[in-house]
DNA sequence: GATCGCATGTAAGTGGTTACATGATTTA
DNA sequence: TAAATCATGTAACCACTTACATGCGATC
């Protein structure tokens, strides 16, 4: 009857912050949840057929202005209080499958130039994501700062930022080196 | 023909280090490379079985002096080329499912009491993971620095450092201002 | 003789993605 | 009229975990 997996809480807890379709849903994980948590439509719907199921969301078609008829999800108390609860129960860390690290722990077996060629790469994929979660923190400063739920988006974004910034810099720091030792040989 | 998923590429990559059989596969996860790769022997002996009847290794039962008997699997050369081939690949930036973080952009829901201790856990379990993996780094730098992949695997622990410091220094400076503007209302 | 560590494997289930099917409305 | 955007949904597939089944040898 629960809830189980940790999307289902997640779609839960937006549908805590309003009423929303599955598109609107979708539309709104490619902004600010993308870079910690993302779904696709094909499990987006299904969950929340789940959650209509269990009592923890009502269900409403709506006519839209354009396009088909929108399903409108709202929460129900069952289903904020289940969200709560979840909310206050301790992470378990997951296991962190990082396909950089792996391929860095074969290295031994690429040569040096690949190897500093896919450091580069993830630093500068690090710092693109860096700087787009840096546009949204902005945009979304602007547009929702006056949001209850602002200052935990921006917490978020903002333990987002560190942690990537700390990556970039350890693969700055690791290409200088790398390259040094190069040179005295 | 070809390998597909990552972990295929994983374990071909610890065969080429040297033949081994599934369950030496998995204790070796349990140590350095559970940090950032974890499988289950439900997972580890059918990809075994896989990159042997691609021809990506050969498989050799042996006698064990304790137990029952084990099946040593070897890397051949198509299965090293394979390999390398995947190494010098580019890394696609993966979907970073982080529950803390969902729970965080979601604080408007939970008691500040609450955040502050799922704040506190996370930073503890980091620094509780930042610490045995300093205490991994010691350990294969004695038993095993004189490896030719050591400075990759110690390159990759360094990695994981700093990011984890980064992370808990976050959760540390974070708590801080929290707990300061509480005092002020 | 119970239990622990060694060792391999399978079956069922979970959680998710991708690709596809459908169809309305707006814009170029 | 073609393409883009809005909008919902399903079927097939993928990667992986959990639980179970088996059985040897050493230790308590």
């Amino acid at each position: 009857m629960k809830p189980t997996s940790t999307t289902e809480f997640a779609l839960l807890g937006l549908l805590a912050m309003g009423p929303r379709t599955g598109y609107d849903i979708k539309q709104e994980a490619e902004n600010v949840l993308r870079h910690f948590w993302n779904e696709s439509y094909g499990n987006i719907y299904p969950i929340l057929g789940k959650l209509h199921q269990k009592g923890f969301a009502t269900r409403k078609e709506v006519k839209s202005d354009k396009g088909p008829n929108r399903i409108v999800y709202s929460i129900t108390k069952t289903g904020l209080s289940e969200f709560k609860d979840w909310l206050g129960k301790s992470v378990e860390r997951a296991s962190p499958k990082n396909e950089f690290l792996l391929k860095l722990f074969f290295g031994q077996f690429a040569k040096p130039a690949t190897l500093n060629r896919l450091i580069e790469e993830y630093r500068d994929s690090t710092r693109a994501t860096l700087m787009a979660l840096e546009q949204v923190r902005d945009h979304v400063a602007q547009t929702e700062g006056d949001d209850p739920g602002f200052q935990y988006w921006d917490l978020t974004m903002d333990c987002g930022l560190k942690c990537m910034g700390a990556l970039a810099d350890w693969c700055d720091e690791t290409l200088k080196r790398r390259k040094k030792i190069n040179k005295k040989r």
